[in-house]
DNA sequence: TTGTAAGCGTTATCAC
DNA sequence: GTGATAACGCTTACAA
C-alpha cells in the first residue's frame, strides 16, 4: 500500500512501464507485452499488470513507442481552407474512419495554397504514417513523398502527368451529363461562372461544359471568372447580363455556393423567374442546396464514399507497402432540383 | 562525394543526425544544436551542418525529440461533429493560429458525446502539450486533465460547479438582449425551438429567453425541442402552430440552422409573411444567415476572437505552467436582419 | 511464458 | 563553442 502511494506520488514525474512492472512484480517487458495486440502473456500476469496499470493510471508513451516501431499512428491531413468550408464533414468523417484503424489525424491547413512547401517541411518532421492531400500538389512535391516513402492519397485532385494514388469524382463527366440534360431541356445559350484559376476541379468542370457544348454543336458558353464563394454568383450574373444585354438560357456555376449566390441575385435583384426565364445549376450537392429556399439543381459528389475510399486506400498502403498507384474514380449524380428545366436522362 | 552517395543510398533506412554529423565532420550533438532555437553554435559549423542536412534531406525526428523534451508540440482538439458542421472555420482557424506557435493540431472528433471517455483514453497516449475541448466535459473528466497536468481550455463550454479555463460567449446575455428588443418591437407571445438536451449552450440560451420574458412580465414561451439542424425548424414550427392553433408573435430558434429551416417552412408551407405576421430569430451568425434569401435576424458570436483567445490562453499555459483558471467571456452582438421586427437597442 | 539487454534518434549535462 | 555520454520510455530479439 505504501508502495502504491509512493508511486502515485511520483506520478507527477510521469508513470512508466517500469513503475507498473515493479508494482505488479514483473519485468518491464512483460508490461510492454500486455499492451500489444498479439502478445504472448499468461492470463495471470496480464491481470496483475492491468490492475497495476489501472492503479497508477498508466498509459504507454506514444513517442517512445513510435521511436522504435517507426510508426506514429498519425496521418497528416493537408487541406486548403476552401475544402473545409465547402465540405466541413470530410474532416470529421476522415477522423472517424481513421480512428477505426487506430490512426489519428494531424491537421495541416492553409489559406494560401502556395504555402504548401512550407507546410510540407513541417509535415516531414512528424513521423507520419501517411498523408491525405486535399490541396494542389505539384509533380516535384509528389516526388518528395515518393522519395521519403510516405504513402499518400490525393483527395479530389490528380496529376495530369501521370497516375498517382487518388480518389476523385469525375467532374468532366458530371459536367457533360449536366449540359446534355440542360440541352435536352431546350437551353441554347449558356453562360458559365468558373471557379478559381488554381483549382483543378474547377478546370475539369469548365472543360467538361465547353466540350459537351461543342459536341452538341451549340455556341460556346460565355465564361466569367468566379471564386467558389457566394458573392461570386451575384458578381458573375451581373457581368453576364451586362455583357449579353439579357439573361442567357442557363447559367452553370462552378459550385453550389456560387449557384446559390447567383440564384438569389437573379430572383431578388433582377426579379427573374428561375427556372422560368433562366436556369441555374451548381456542382457539389452541399446540404444547403437542398434547403427549401433553393432546391438547387446540382450534381452531387459522393463525399462519404470518397472519404471511405481514401481511408481504405491509405490504410492498405500503410499496412502492406506501396503497391502500384491507382486512381479511384467516382461518378457524380444529377440532383433534379427546382432551378433548371432538365430534359430526360435518356 | 562517394561519401554522399553512400549516405544517400542508406537514406531508405532513414537519415539521422549521425549521418549529417559524419558528412559535416562534426559531432552529433553539434548537429542537434543547429536545429535548436537559441543554441550556441559558430557560424561556420552551422553553415556546414545545414549544407550537409540539405544534401541528405535530413529532418529531425519528432518522436525522438519529444521523448526527452517531454513535449510533442501537438495539441489535441476535441470536437463533437455538431461543432464542425456549424463552425467549419474554427478547426482551420485554430490550426492556423497554433501553427504560428509551432504547435500542430491532433484531431479527435466524435458523433456521440458519450464517446468522450473512450476518446480521452486515446488522448492520453499521445504526449499532447495541451487540449482544446469543444465538447461536453464532466467534472470527473476535468479532474483527470488536472491530475495529469495537461493544460486545457474549454471552447464555448463551462462547468457549473467551478471555474475552469474556458472561452465562452455569454449566451444568456445574448438571449436577454434579443428578447428585450423583440419585446420593444411589440411581440408578446413567444415560442422557442430549443437545441439538443445535451448542449450547455442551448440550455443557456433557453434559460436566458425565459428569464428575460419573466422579467418583462410576459407569458412564458411555448417551448418545443429541436436538434440544432435545419429540419428542426420546420418540425418545431408545425408543432408550435398545432399547439397554439395559430402562429405566435415570434419564434426564437436555438441556432441559425434551425431558424432558417423555420423561416423556409413559415414562408413556403404556411405562406406566412415574415416578419409581417411572424418574427423568427436565430443564434450564431453563420455566413448562410446573411444570404439574400434569409437575411436572418440573429445574434453573432465573435468566433474569430474566441479562437484567438483560446490560442493565447493555451499557449500561455503551455509555456508558463498552470496559472489560475480563468474564464474569458465574449459578448454576442445582435444582427438586425430582415426576419424580425426589433425595437430600439435603447 | 518470462526476463535480460540492446537499440530507436533525439536532447541535456557535463567537461574540455 | 564543442564533443562524450547519459538519459527519455518504449519494442524486440534472444536466452532462459
Amino acid at each position: 500500500m505504501a508502495d502504491i502511494q509512493a508511486l502515485i506520488q511520483r506520478q507527477a514525474r510521469r508513470v512508466t512501464s517500469y513503475d507498473v512492472a515493479s508494482l505488479a512484480g514483473v519485468s518491464q517487458s512483460a508490461v510492454s507485452r500486455c499492451f500489444q495486440p498479439g502478445a504472448s502473456v499468461s492470463k495471470a500476469t496480464f491481470a496483475r499488470v492491468m490492475e497495476a496499470a489501472k492503479a497508477l493510471d498508466y498509459t504507454p508513451n506514444a513517442a517512445a513507442r513510435s521511436l522504435n516501431t517507426r510508426r506514429s499512428n498519425q496521418v497528416a491531413l493537408l487541406v486548403s481552407n476552401l475544402v473545409t468550408l465547402h465540405y466541413p464533414e470530410i474532416v470529421t468523417e476522415l477522423s472517424r474512419h481513421f480512428s477505426g484503424h487506430g490512426l489519428r489525424i494531424l491537421l495541416f491547413s492553409f489559406t494560401d495554397e502556395g504555402d504548401i512547401d512550407r507546410t510540407l517541411s513541417e509535415v516531414w518532421q512528424h513521423q507520419i504514417d501517411g498523408a491525405i492531400v486535399a490541396a494542389r500538389l505539384g509533380p516535384q512535391q509528389v516526388a518528395e513523398f515518393e522519395r521519403r516513402a510516405v504513402p499518400f492519397v490525393l483527395f479530389n485532385r490528380h496529376l495530369r502527368e501521370r497516375v498517382v494514388n487518388a480518389v476523385v469524382c469525375d467532374q468532366a463527366e458530371a459536367a457533360r451529363i449536366l449540359v446534355s440534360r440542360l440541352a435536352a431541356g431546350g437551353h441554347r445559350r449558356f453562360a458559365l461562372i468558373e471557379g478559381p484559376r488554381g483549382s483543378v476541379v474547377a478546370q475539369d468542370r469548365s472543360r467538361g461544359v465547353s466540350a459537351r457544348l461543342a459536341q452538341l454543336k451549340l455556341a460556346p458558353p460565355l465564361i466569367v471568372r468566379g471564386n467558389y464563394d457566394y458573392d461570386s454568383g451575384a458578381r458573375g450574373l451581373r457581368e453576364i447580363i451586362a455583357t449579353l444585354g439579357a439573361p442567357p438560357d442557363a447559367v452553370i456555376c462552378a459550385n453550389d455556393l456560387t449557384a446559390m449566390g447567383c440564384l438569389d441575385c437573379a430572383r431578388h435583384d433582377f426579379q427573374l423567374d428561375v427556372p422560368g426565364q433562366l436556369s441555374i445549376t451548381g456542382f457539389d450537392g452541399v446540404p444547403q442546396a437542398g434547403w427549401l429556399s433553393y432546391r438547387l439543381t446540382t450534381v452531387r459528389q459522393p463525399v462519404e464514399q470518397m472519404t471511405l475510399a481514401v481511408t481504405e486506400m491509405l490504410t492498405d498502403m500503410i499496412a502492406g507497402g506501396p503497391g502500384r498507384p491507382q486512381q479511384r474514380v467516382f461518378a457524380a449524380t444529377v440532383v433534379d432540383g427546382a432551378t433548371a428545366r432538365l430534359g430526360p436522362a435518356f
